[in-house]
RNA sequence: GGCGCCAUCGUCAAGUGGUUAAGACACCGCCCUUUCACGGCGGGUUCAUGGGUUCGAAUCCCAUUGGCGUCACCA
């Protein structure tokens, strides 16, 4: 029932960034080798030199941390196969470079790339060196010149291979360049070093963007070269970001937060984050459910829920996402992490801090939201007298005028050990009785005397509480002056 | 431009020759309500276009259009 030997890898250069893009890509990666109890491994692929990023390694192993993303080979943990960091491994693919020159299927190139070469099909070089005699290469490789080795590709005909979502993919071969293979730095170019390492790790399934669709063919004619069994492509479709004029292209920065780290840090949590970008060109084949555990994903996980068309990005739907994960949370779990994104506070609402939490719990889509949902609680807002309009209610600014004296005088004979939230109410509400008024409409006036604000998280009597009495009735009471200049 | 991939509501998507074309987000309306939110109920000309194949096409084929990718000593 399951393949013991299914082996997938995630092989990020170290940009010290991690795209969601790429994010997606390890956790399907992830999610194929769990589903069939196989293997998952990590393998950094910094054979830039020139884009080197320092601490980009722990970067990506903080990230996948945080992501529960977990390989069960790495660079950290070493494994079978190890190193898993291709700038050790240069020795291997010297050597495989080398083969494959014995094999006929590769060639040394002596052309300078910084000099203009008769232009071939191929612009910055042509295929002299294909032909180059022994004796002028063995004098080159004797004076120590410095060179590449180029894959030498056929001519004619196509180079065709099977892609588990698209199907069969053919590519004339008069399309492929003879691509570098070692570089002259002794690096090995990414279409080279990846192949000699999937296959030495023995990777079954490779798992990456379709960005690589075109250059698979490049891999292909390398395996065989070699004689090696290929493995199983998968290519997946990019992830989109929504332009302002309606327009998509291949998420990018400028479609705001789109890097793990930037999501996180506006306050989306991680396990939010994976669940809705697993469904982001992903989805389960034998259930509508919206929310997954990472044991979850694992467990309905499948190769045929994968869709071959783009995804847009949508942070509508990651907000609710989130928003669903935040109102699951635990209330004073909530309460702590919300804390930390609402910055300093005055003594009074950091004394009612549970209470505010508990009503920005059900409300916010992303914790980033904290600090202005509670504004009008640290600073009254300077409102016009229009905020009082309602017309469900009934309210108008006149109105307000009228009800709020004998509200301001009710409050203030509530000693301040009972202004708690249900005593506010129970008064209020006794006053409204013994008025006549609507609920609505005095509620309404009184919210918006103290909060200043149209829309506000919880109700009158809430505000007042999270407020505390000097501060409520200072309110009330300036609110009130600025209606009489009416 | 050559080559390649893709095409179902605004978005994520189910669907694999016969369905009233699911579901979710967003949006709109109603209910609930001390505002908003939460929750509940309801709503919407969605199969890019044009040709085929077929008794029958969102599903198969071709073309067109559009989007995306690729064409580095980057990955």
């Amino acid at each position: 029932m399951t393949d013991q030997n299914i082996r997938t890898r995630f092989a990020p250069s170290p940009t010290g960034y991690m795209h969601i893009g790429n994010l997606r890509t390890a956790l399907y990666a992830y999610l194929y080798a769990k589903a069939q109890h196989g293997t998952f491994i990590l393998r950094i692929e910094d054979t830039d030199r020139t884009r080197y990023v320092a601490d980009a390694v722990d970067f990506i192993n903080r990230t996948l941390k945080l992501a529960e993303i977990v390989p069960d080979e790495s660079p950290d943990l070493g494994g079978p196969y190890a190193p898993y960091v291709q700038s050790e491994r240069m020795d291997i693919y010297k050597k495989y470079a080398e083969k494959l020159v014995e094999l006929g299927h590769a060639y040394y190139c002596f052309c300078d790339p910084d000099e203009d070469h008769s232009q071939g099909k191929f612009g910055g070089y042509d295929r002299t060196c294909r032909d180059l005699p022994q004796d002028v290469i063995d004098a080159h490789l004797k004076n120590g010149d410095p060179y590449v080795i180029r894959q030498k590709m056929p001519l004619t005909g196509e180079t065709t291979y099977f892609d588990v979502l698209h199907g069969n993919i053919s590519i004339p071969n008069e399309e492929l360049e003879d691509q570098v293979l070692l570089k002259r730095d002794g690096m090995p170019t990414y279409n080279f070093a990846n192949v000699i390492d999937d296959h030495l790790m023995h990777v079954t399934h490779i798992i990456r963007g379709s960005e690589f669709i075109t250059s698979t063919p490049k891999h292909v004619l390398l395996y065989q070269g070699y004689g090696w069994e290929l493995p199983t492509f998968i290519h997946l479709a990019p992830v989109m970001g929504k332009n302002a004029d309606g327009s998509t292209s291949k998420l990018s920065k400028r479609h705001g937060a789109t890097s793990f780290d930037d999501l996180v840090k506006a306050g989306y949590l991680p396990q939010a984050i994976v669940n809705y970008v697993a469904l982001l060109g992903w989805n389960p084949k034998d259930t509508n459910q919206e929310i997954f555990s990472m044991q979850e994903l694992i467990e309905h996980f499948s190769l045929e829920g994968l869709s071959k068309s783009p995804a847009v990005f949508d942070y509508d739907k990651l907000g609710w996402v989130n928003g669903e994960y935040l109102k699951a949370m635990d209330a004073a779990e909530f309460a702590d992490k919300a804390r930390t994104f609402a910055g300093d506070l005055p003594d009074y609402l950091e004394a009612h801090w549970t209470e505010l939490a508990a009503l920005l719990q059900t409300r916010i889509s992303r914790m980033g939201e904290i600090p202005e949902q509670i504004q009008f609680l640290i600073n009254c807002p300077d409102f016009d007298a229009d905020l009082y309009v309602n017309k469900r209610n009934k309210v108008t600014p006149e109105k307000a005028k009228d009800l709020l004296p004998a509200v301001i005088e009710l409050l203030e004979n509530i000693p301040e050990s009972e202004w708690q939230n249900d005593n506010l109410y129970a008064k209020l509400e006794a006053h409204i009785e013994a008025t006549g008024v609507k609920k609505g409409l005095m509620m309404w006036v009184v919210r918006i005397a103290a909060a200043g604000q149209k829309v506000t998280p919880g109700g009158a009597t809430e505000i007042m509480t999270l407020l505390g009495k000097e501060n409520s009735l200072a309110r009330l009471k300036k609110s009130l002056a600025k209606l009489a200049e009416l």
